[in-house]
DNA sequence: ATAGCAATTGCAATGATTCGCAATAAGAAG
DNA sequence: CTTCTTATTGCGAATCATTGCAATTGCTAT
């Protein structure tokens, strides 16, 4: 959940980037809020607290942190990204249309997928960080209320 | 490839949905262009041959068909959706990030980490047309020319 | 502490997508 | 063929997302 700031910002001035008082709040602004944050939520959340942050430094300080994998990102249903803070392991979701809910699934989980897929047609899959979307116990046994 | 007008009206008017022209040309834009459609690009076909389609209405048809099972979408990675024909057998995706070639995959290829899926987590996955993205065996082993 | 380079931001314009609502027209029924 | 119901379209506006460019400001080296 947290992140270490100092380890981070040696990261990308060593890298020659910049460590912008916009990127600490659009970073902590992710940590803030929960897993798979949307730009605009992020935008909403640092608007109150720096109201001339500008939406497209969000936009590209969420692209640019994914870059450096600080972030990683995962596509929703609906087209929109969600952003999260990038831990040491790669993982990827079981996330419930119906309530919402994510679950963790560790990459080995997928590793035999993609290890078939190298095998029969060759082709190395890179997603590291992917949402599987359908519906979990709960709300499968949960009366129509 | 082609699709049956005649059987997709009938089974559009039985549920008390109309067969408009709009709709015609829409379908017709998406079989006629390759997989994975755009809206734009859906947009400034028919826009060629019905200049008065608007494109909200082009949107809402491709959202539409897709509801009645006549398209099904699969998401880009760059966050846009990519619409297709829906054949009798759902199948997924292995799209080249670099030449962008797409190479069909049976269901059956994800139907083993679906169902452990289910049985660890009592998850069931309902995404019944995802676009891995990764390299192919071709660009993989191209010169960085 | 200061100066200078270039990465980054803000702004404004643009494009993509969605929504509410009045006008239109598909299709069923007479 | 005419009428009627209401699903659907087109339009304008709102929202979301991206881009080019000039102004700003981290950060490094002096």
């Amino acid at each position: 959940m947290s992140h270490n700031m100092a380890v981070i910002s040696q990261q990308l001035r060593k890298a020659g980037y910049r460590v912008t008082p916009q990127r600490q709040f659009i970073l902590d602004a992710v940590c803030e809020l929960d897993e798979h944050v949307t730009p605009e939520a992020v935008y909403e959340y640092v608007h109150t607290i720096a109201p001339s942050l500008n939406r497209a430094t969000v936009y590209r300080a969420l692209h640019f942190l994914t870059e450096q994998h600080i972030l990683t990102v995962t596509q929703l249903p609906d087209g929109r990204f969600g952003y999260e803070l990038a831990g040491p392991e790669p993982h990827h979701h079981l996330v419930c249309r119906t309530c919402g809910n994510s679950r963790e699934l560790p990459h080995a989980a997928l590793h035999g997928f993609y290890k078939a897929m190298e095998a029969q047609y060759d082709f190395i899959i890179d997603m590291d960080h992917v949402s599987f979307f359908g519906q979990c116990t709960y709300c499968r046994n949960a009366p129509t209320t």
